[in-house]
DNA sequence: AAACTATGTGCAAGTATTTGCATATATTTT
DNA sequence: AAAATATATGCAAATACTTGCACATAGTTT
């Protein structure tokens, strides 16, 4: 139910097309919350349809048309009603981590470069992270409130992250006492 | 497509009913894959269909019948196969953060009590995994190769658990200044 | 006696998400 | 000139997951 509360919440500033909407995902809410083109498209149409809402047609010449969309009033009132919902805790639902229940002196190796290719790309999401914090949240406290909420969902973004890469450090220090144990 | 594989994992060493299955995930698994029962049931009986599973009926008298399920060859080498199949990282998809990019004078403090459940809910976790660290992972060395996986993933809960208290305690400082600069 | 807890499995309906495909045009690169 | 990239939206099918309900028995608590 809730991606279409993370929609809304990237329409509160901006009225935004589908793509324009994906594209802010990419570097925003969709480091909480990954959502694929098509899903998008689709519940936005749902939204407008249940008058959350509103999407409006732009011709464009050289490009194709799009379709602009921002929170009618009654969409505003929702998103600030949803936010009292209770909500619960999520698991990490990683299949890396099912995998290393299943860790073998034959699989060994594969979770090795498995889970190097994790840290490498969490450093990487780190380094975005750790720019948009240095642009954007240099100074938190004198930030209006709510882009002092943003602030904190990226500090958990970043203070996750650098507990991944430690994890990822002492597990492939364990796994290669174990292979070379083995060899 | 990986509760599947979660459950196969589940049956590596023991055959088990759904039920049993059912509560070993509380404790287990389900710490990093959560799933209802009718999920579970509904899995089995999929995975049993495909041949990877073994149901066998077992009439009890004094208690419902079940059905005990055990892997098959099958279900083995498809599961040490799985192993090496790629894996996305997951994003958090956690409600909480998307509600903090709606933060406000007006719902601050209810996002103050919902940090604070989901801290309560994490020590809480946290108190659990110390107790199974201690009692099955208290010298990980020596343990064969598979449980130095399980006890990895542990460790992951564990140092993330803790990561995650660091970020309420941080958040909670964040959100009583606001406060207490706007009274 | 009634209520609650534990054991044990399941259906049906709805919602959410993924995967693969399809269609266009304009600009930039090779 | 061909290929790749960016813009822009969508359908259809399959899979995954949640929610609410239903049945059935035995033991324990109030």
């Amino acid at each position: 139910m809730a991606l279409a509360h993370a929609i809304m919440t990237a329409l509160i500033d901006d009225d935004l097309s589908g793509y324009e909407l994906a594209k802010s995902f990419d570097v925003s809410l969709g480091f909480f919350w990954r959502a694929s083109h098509q899903q998008i498209y689709q519940e936005l149409r749902k939204l407008a349809e249940r008058g959350l809402l509103r999407g409006e047609k732009v011709s464009q010449s050289g490009k194709p048309n799009k379709i602009i969309y921002g929170l009618t009033e009654e969409g505003r009132e929702a998103l600030a009603q949803w936010v009292y919902d209770s909500s619960r805790m999520q698991e990490a639902k990683d299949d890396m981590l099912v995998k290393l229940y299943n860790l073998g002196d034959d699989n060994i190796s594969h979770m090795v470069s498995e889970i190097e290719k994790r840290r490498d790309e969490m450093m990487q999401r780190l380094y975005l992270y750790e720019r948009i914090r240095r642009t954007h949240y240099a100074k938190p406290d004198v930030l209006p409130v709510r882009r002092q909420g943003v602030y904190l969902a990226l500090r958990c973004g970043i203070t996750g992250g650098e507990q991944f890469l430690a994890w990822c450090d002492e597990a492939l220090k364990r796994l290669a006492q174990i292979q070379s144990a083995q060899a």
